[in-house]
DNA sequence: TTGAGAATGAGATTTATTCTCAGAATGAAT
DNA sequence: ATTCATTCTGAGAATAAATCTCATTCTCAA
């Protein structure tokens, strides 16, 4: 796969923290799919294989993922915290369907320009972009 | 000031609701200012000049408010989701910064008649723009 | 005035996330 | 190997936003 590894390992060593077996683990199954996650859904996916990786360790490893910048915080669904991929993925926006939760992702390399004009123009420094829109998909409306 | 009294109780009345005083005091203290709010600033506000507001009407009013387009769920700040004005208010995309919490609002026809563009391509009937970015406001870079 | 349905406040409940803490792992220095 | 200081961990408690329950009160049309 990727070296998110390496990144990941670089990043803890310069904060003087350890690529620990449960940190691997939670890196790994992050980056096993391709698909956004949320703790809950993480948890299991990792206890299939190992029981010995706690909820708390998996809180406590998102925020040094994104602060790694391996992964970003993306959705808020159903009252849950989401993340996703930043680490191999180009940038995209989401089109959000309420009603049976479909995600599309799209490119969104126009927007932000936009964006980057924008802020320049308030002085002001992004870091993360989130940028996309809730409604209906196809099936949805025409079902 | 506007009518956002008006057009609540239409939307109250086409679902066989009841513009009650509670429900009256949380329309008004919504569009009293013109800030971004949470529920709890909200309840604080109320509880300026009336006592017999509880937190329970606000909560279960603000997905009325929504219903009828009055307001929309906009950030999540603080583990606690906000909402605005969609009434009255231009659109516009936020840029949020991280360590401050300074909101700057910036108009935004251009990102959405683009994401039009791509929503078209995609099929996808949009209800509710959610463009915006995080970073660091000019103040809390220069410090 | 009355009655059926809607709405309310108070407080209990749920549940995602954070915190605490005692013990286990780590790794550098001896 | 043995120390030792530090970092990590799992388990479960704690926190707090949001939702739910329920007995009572309001609303309004008949
Ligand atoms: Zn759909
Ligand atoms: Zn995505
Ligand atoms: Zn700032
Ligand atoms: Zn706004």
């Amino acid at each position: 796969m990727g070296n998110e590894n390496l990144v990941f390992k670089k990043f803890l060593l310069s904060k003087g923290l350890k690529l620990t077996k449960p940190r691997k683990i939670i890196l790994d199954t992050v980056f096993a799919t391709h698909e956004h996650f949320n703790v809950d859904g993480l948890y299991d996916q990792i206890r299939k294989k190992h029981k010995d990786v706690s909820r708390a360790t998996i809180y406590r490893t998102i925020p040094l993922l994104i602060e790694s910048g391996l992964i970003k915080q993306s959705l808020r669904c159903l009252a849950k915290d989401h993340y996703e991929h930043i680490y191999g993925h180009g940038r995209h926006l989401h089109l959000i369907c309420e009603k049976c939760g479909k995600i599309i992702e799209v490119e969104s390399k126009e927007t932000e320009s936009i964006l980057n004009k924008l802020a320049k123009k308030h002085d002001f420094k992004i870091r993360e972009f989130n940028i996309g829109a809730k409604g209906l998909c196809e099936k949805c409306r025409n079902k």
